[in-house]
DNA sequence: CGTCTATTTGAATGTACTCAAAAGCGGTGG
DNA sequence: CCACCGCTTTTGAGTACATTCAAATAGACG
């Protein structure tokens, strides 16, 4: 198994010793879905968080009304499961599936809340994380509060090139919060 | 001064013995800030973390057209600050102003960071913070994308009723990202 | 090649906004 | 204590943004 890419990401915010990369390793398992597999479903417990080696995944929700939101996309080096419920025990209210073959590893809940303590630098990892997912989320708030449609779709397409690549435009259109249709029409008045 | 809000906030996350409460209230510091004030303007250095002890603030951002969007409400017992900007040392997108007369404890970022060497339980204590503020804003994304205004506004009452009785119309209405004129409408129509 | 899904198109509709103005309300000074 | 000022909230008409529904077209995959 390749753990470069997962041990890097962790290098760049807290350095670990042999002993500890070792422990932590221990603690991860490594898992491949093909494309459209179903890693979470609504309902179902939560007790795995996903760190995407290679791939692509689309965490998404289904309102009462069958409406499907688009909540992230996770592409290689990101970490992603249903936060609410991973951490409250609660069965989870969305979806993640993969959205091509995808090599992910996963820790689950009581390993990390193990691993906080045996390794209490994790603490300081997952606040950074923390942090930065936060901010993301509220960056995200405020697009969606002050800029048209046609607009979050330009920004999207700077800031995810990539993912862009990836997604069909109905998976976009649900991440801006509009139909396929209207996602459609203002392709066409650029 | 009085400390026990705050201090109880920490005691249900981390444990803290005497002399490791002491150091931390000798890096916090006590404003008050009469209703309208500003703590934070767009633009300047955002190095503080606030915590409300008592009354109120809002933040809010102001886009290029001069678009006014409520990013959040601080009621006590509750942190709040520019995140990103906190964390990245850059220039505040944000402003932060009292709602009513407030008593505000803040920390500065080169204190917090002296305190997670000093104290690591402290990366424990901002993680679940900050996993708390990133699940909340995750559902308001989530809302923002499938409910239309009226239920948004409704979702707002059940969940914020001191914040709701404490605020005008028009600051709801930039929190739910719709004119107040609209809001108006909605409220006629219950 | 045929089937399934994604994407586009268009018409009709609904949701939310803009602008202008009126009404309500709170504070302040005379 | 009243009159006035400034700000919030409401109202209404006209408009723009975004949706729904139905159907046509285009692509992807077995």
């Amino acid at each position: 198994m390749n753990y470069e890419l997962i041990l890097n990401n962790i290098a760049r915010h807290i350095p670990l010793d042999k002993e500890e990369t070792d422990y932590f390793v221990s603690r991860i398992t490594f898992r491949e879905f093909p494309k459209k597999a179903l890693l979470l479903k609504e309902g179902q417990v939560c007790n795995l968080l996903s760190y995407v080696h290679s791939g692509a995944l689309r965490a998404y929700f289904i309102d009462g009304s069958g409406k499907e939101s688009t909540i992230m996309f996770a592409v290689p080096d990101w970490w992603v499961t249903d936060m609410y419920c991973f951490l409250n025990g609660r069965p989870a209210m969305m979806y993640i599936e993969a959205i091509e073959n995808s090599c992910i590893f996963q820790i689950r809940k009581e390993d990390l809340d193990e691993l906080y303590i045996k390794v209490p630098k994790f603490e300081r990892y997952f606040r950074i994380l923390m942090q930065n997912a936060y901010t993301r989320e509220q960056l995200r708030v405020i697009e969606n509060l002050s800029l048209p449609a046609k607009e979050r779709y330009n920004n999207f397409l700077d800031k995810y090139p990539h993912i862009a690549r990836v997604v069909t435009l109905k998976q976009i259109a649900s991440y801006l919060g509009i139909t396929p249709e209207f996602l459609s029409a203002i392709r066409k008045s650029k």
